[in-house]
DNA sequence: CTTGTATTTAGATAATTTTCTAAATATCTT
DNA sequence: AAGATATTTAGAAAATTATCTAAATACAAG
C-alpha cells in the first residue's frame, strides 16, 4: 500500500503528470501531449498512478478522462511528517 | 534534487532506515543488525539516503553515526502538499 | 607498525523498471 | 456492420537498481 505510492512517485514521468492534472482533469491523449514518450508507455505510468490511488478516471465517450485523487497524497503527506517526528511515535530512545 | 529525494523514499528498506533513525542516532553496524542484508549493500542504501540529504554522517572513533536529517523531509511533506493543492499555484485551469 | 574491527568501494550478477512496437479492446460515426 | 479514433495489453529489449563477494580504507589498541 505504501509501496505502491512512494514507488508512484519516484519517476519524474509520473510525477509530472500528477502536476499536469493539478490544474484540472485531462484525457489520457491529452496528458500524452506533454510527453514525448509513446502512450503504450505512458499507458504504464498511469496503471501505477491509479494502482497507488493517486489518480482516478472516468469513461467520457471514448476518452478516458484521468483526474487527481488527492486524498491518497494527503496520507503521504501525512507519513513524512510523522517519519520526521520522533515525538508522535513511542520511540525507544537512545540519543547517542 | 528531488529527484534523489523521492529515489531515495522509494526502497522499503531504506524507509526502514530512516524508522529506525527517528529513535535516534545510530552507527551503521547497529542499523545493519535490523537487517539481513550484507553490510555493503546496506552502505549503498546509506549512500542514497545521504545523496538525498535524508541523513547526516558522523564519525565517531572508529564507528560512523548516522542521524535523520528531518530539513529535507519537511521539504518533501511540503512538496506534497503543494502537488495536492492547486490553489496554491498559478494553475491554468481546464476543469471538465 | 601490526592486528582487529567498522565501514565503504569496486566490479559482477540478478531483479526490477522503463520503454518500445504490435496487437487487442472499446467507443463513436457513418 | 465497417472504418476511424482513443486507450490499454502483451511481449521483448534496454536501462536502472539492489544485491553479493572480495578488496580497500580508516581508525583503535596493543
Amino acid at each position: 500500500m505504501n509501496q505502491a505510492l512512494f514507488q508512484a512517485l519516484a519517476d519524474p514521468t509520473r510525477r509530472e503528470i500528477l502536476r499536469i492534472l493539478r490544474a484540472g482533469s485531462r484525457s489520457a491523449g491529452e496528458i500524452a501531449e506533454n510527453f514525448s514518450i509513446s502512450k503504450a508507455s505512458l499507458s504504464h505510468h498511469f496503471g501505477l498512478l491509479k494502482r497507488a490511488q493517486l489518480v482516478r478516471t472516468e469513461r467520457r465517450g471514448q476518452h478516458i478522462v484521468y483526474s487527481l485523487d488527492t486524498t491518497v497524497m494527503q496520507d503521504a503527506a501525512a507519513i513524512l511528517f510523522e517519519l520526521l517526528d520522533p515525538a508522535g511515535v513511542a520511540g525507544q530512545e537512545k540519543k547517542s
